[in-house]
DNA sequence: TTGTGTTTTATTGCCTCC
DNA sequence: GGAGGCAATAAAACACAA
């Protein structure tokens, strides 16, 4: 299946590349000049327009070096396809005709191969190798993005967290003065009432704490978590931590660390805290639960 | 001009599926 | 067993700062 090494195959890639020429030459690009095709390819000299497509694109990169000996005249030309095959950079328009079929879709099957490798007069192994390393930097940029996402649900959660915490203090120094305050045993029964009333407001806004706690935990792992819909083709790639990762018993123990009054696990200062501290360092992959 | 970092094209080896 | 996919990697092409 490999093909073989370049600069080595010396017959065959010259005869190849001699093939590749002529077809980008003779037979450029033919279906992009139908009516509704793409409108970046403006007729049959299009390649040849380099700097027409060079400032329409804004780059100085020479995407044309393979086509630009046409121009320089017979002794170049007899050069170049003696030359041991170099590596050729696609022309731009090619690479914007690979994009949109990529974008289409970005697995290839046979004919849809043959079909682009005649259009674009290229060798459909091009094709494949050009959809085969496409795919791999869509790939790439999934996971960027799917990092961003993780950060900034951390990150929010993390904020939710901190001012849980602080509530959660202070809450507990109102209990340590109530408990402090406790009347002397015959004034007892008369402040029952009132104290109770007390407690179960602080039961009240704990238990909704503990609600907010376990809707921002569920935001992060339930909801849509990016699964490259785009095309629905590699939702596998993504970080998805199920519910097979939480066991019951852990499950149990992350509501449980959470419940006030002896709500949040000890963390040094730093933990959390740290604002400049990378994604990685925080603590959310092994907070405990 | 040159050194260096990045991007693109291509190869290799392994794996899975039919 | 062959075809095709992917990860890892090489190497050419390119951009850009010094």
């Amino acid at each position: 299946m490999a093909g073989s090494t370049g600069g080595s195959n010396s017959n065959l890639s010259v005869l190849l590349q001699s093939q590749r020429v002529a077809c980008a030459a003779s037979q450029p690009l033919e279906s992009f000049f139908l009516p509704g095709s793409s409108p970046s390819f403006l007729g049959s000299r299009s390649m040849m327009s380099f700097e027409d497509v060079h400032q329409a694109n804004g780059s100085t990169r020479s995407f044309f070096r393979a086509f630009d000996h046409e121009d320089n005249g017979d002794d170049d030309l007899d050069e170049y396809f003696h030359q041991p095959e170099k590596k050729r950079r696609l022309t731009v328009d090619q690479v914007q005709f690979l994009e949109k079929s990529f974008e289409l879709e970005n697995k290839l099957e046979p004919e849809r191969k043959t079909q682009l490798a005649k259009d674009l007069g290229l060798q459909p192994r091009q094709i494949a190798i050009w959809f085969q390393n496409r795919r791999a930097r869509w790939k790439t940029k999934q996971l960027e993005k799917d990092y961003d996402v993780l950060q900034s649900s951390y990150n929010s959660l993390k904020a939710d967290y901190d001012n849980l915490h602080k509530e959660n203090e202070k809450l507990k120094a109102e209990v340590n003065l109530l408990t402090d305050k406790e009347p002397p045993k015959k004034a007892v029964l008369a402040a029952d009432s009132a104290s109770e009333g007390e407690v179960s407001k602080i039961s009240a806004v704990a238990c909704s704490k503990q609600d907010e706690i376990s809707s921002a935990k569920s935001d992060i792992f339930d909801s849509d978590s990016p699964h490259y819909a785009a095309d629905g083709v590699h939702s596998s790639y993504v970080f998805e931590p199920d519910q097979s990762d939480l066991s019951q018993d852990e499950e149990d123990n992350f509501s449980k660390s959470l419940l006030p009054p002896y709500v949040f696990p000890k963390l040094e200062d730093g933990d959390y805290s740290d604002p400049h501290a990378s994604f990685e360092d925080h603590a959310f992959w092994s907070w405990p639960y």
